[in-house]
DNA sequence: CCCAATTAGTCAGGGCACTGAGTATTTCTC
DNA sequence: GAGAAATACTCAGTGCCCTGACTAATTGGG
């Protein structure tokens, strides 16, 4: 009794869509590379020289995470982390030659994954789907940090 | 260089998109017991004495999981686990009263986060959203099961 | 200049998610 | 009825994800 639907719960929704990503990404892109790690790989390939923290930043993962991540990679060989001369609490990334390459590689994988991905939607689905995606995760990031005070109601972002 | 922008990568937003509900769920409903906890409280009032492996497929967690998010509940005295007399093999599942009781506290809680979740998107686009990320997934798990082809070469397993 | 606050990174701890290997029980087939 | 196959569950290993507490370095105010 009382028992709830699940398919109109959105965050049910949201982890059934990653799961079903990560089984793809796997038999798709890669069982060595997830998904987080190529999206390090594709900030730095972007901007080198970047730090931790701020790389976590653009792909969307704490400190933590970010930390080991970064660990992995290293591991890896994709990538060198060296001590900023300017800040010593900071470490420099950058990816090594094989970093690039790997990345390259997979970028033409997760292409073709993407679209198999998204094969059920249309072209315009495919458009409305990024954009509800992205507005409902932009909001609720945006309700973390307060910063509420002195406007709690206009114009979040 | 080649980079590439990660807006468009379904991976990518599906991943910010359930942070986003973790986060806004350990706010809003609950820090001790996850989403993925009250799914199977939720499967269990709705069809109670399953057993783990059926709990699981109701709510999309494969076997290992399945039986860590169990154990958990299991320990905080939220379902019972006993021996199906009929088949040695599996455990059958049920709530306590107490069980019963935190998901009836839930249900509410989880149904104001879901509002406030959805709140950027329009009644119609809700509907959309809902629609396009499960033909999304529903797809995407129909891939994991070829059933496919001819069977490639002698059934592995 | 010095000390407090801030900032970058680490570490421990809890939980989700998968794979692959192993155990016990049941079922199917001869 | 006995052995093979299938099924339910467990366990070890890897990786993502967060919080909270800690260390080390930098910055800013008096």
């Amino acid at each position: 009794m009382a028992a709830v639907d699940l398919s109109t719960h959105p965050g049910h929704l949201a982890r059934r869509l990653q799961q079903a990503h990560y089984l793809l990404w796997n038999t798709m892109v890669s069982e060595e590379i997830t998904s987080p790690q190529f999206a390090v790989l594709n900030a730095l390939v972007a901007e080198p020289g970047l730090d931790q923290r701020t790389v976590g930043e653009r792909v969307g993962l704490d400190r933590s995470t970010i930390a080991e991540v970064i660990s992995r990679l290293g591991r890896r060989g994709l990538l060198d982390k060296v001590r900023d001369p300017q800040d010593g609490r900071r470490f420099l990334l950058r990816l090594t030659d094989e970093g690039v390459r790997v990345h390259r590689k997979l970028t033409v994988r997760t292409a073709r994954m993407n679209q198999v991905f998204l094969a059920p939607l249309s072209g315009e689905e495919q458009v409305v789907f990024f954009d509800l995606l992205q507005r409902v995760s932009d909001a609720a990031e945006g309700l973390r940090n307060p910063g509420s005070s002195a406007e709690p109601l206009v114009s979040q972002r």
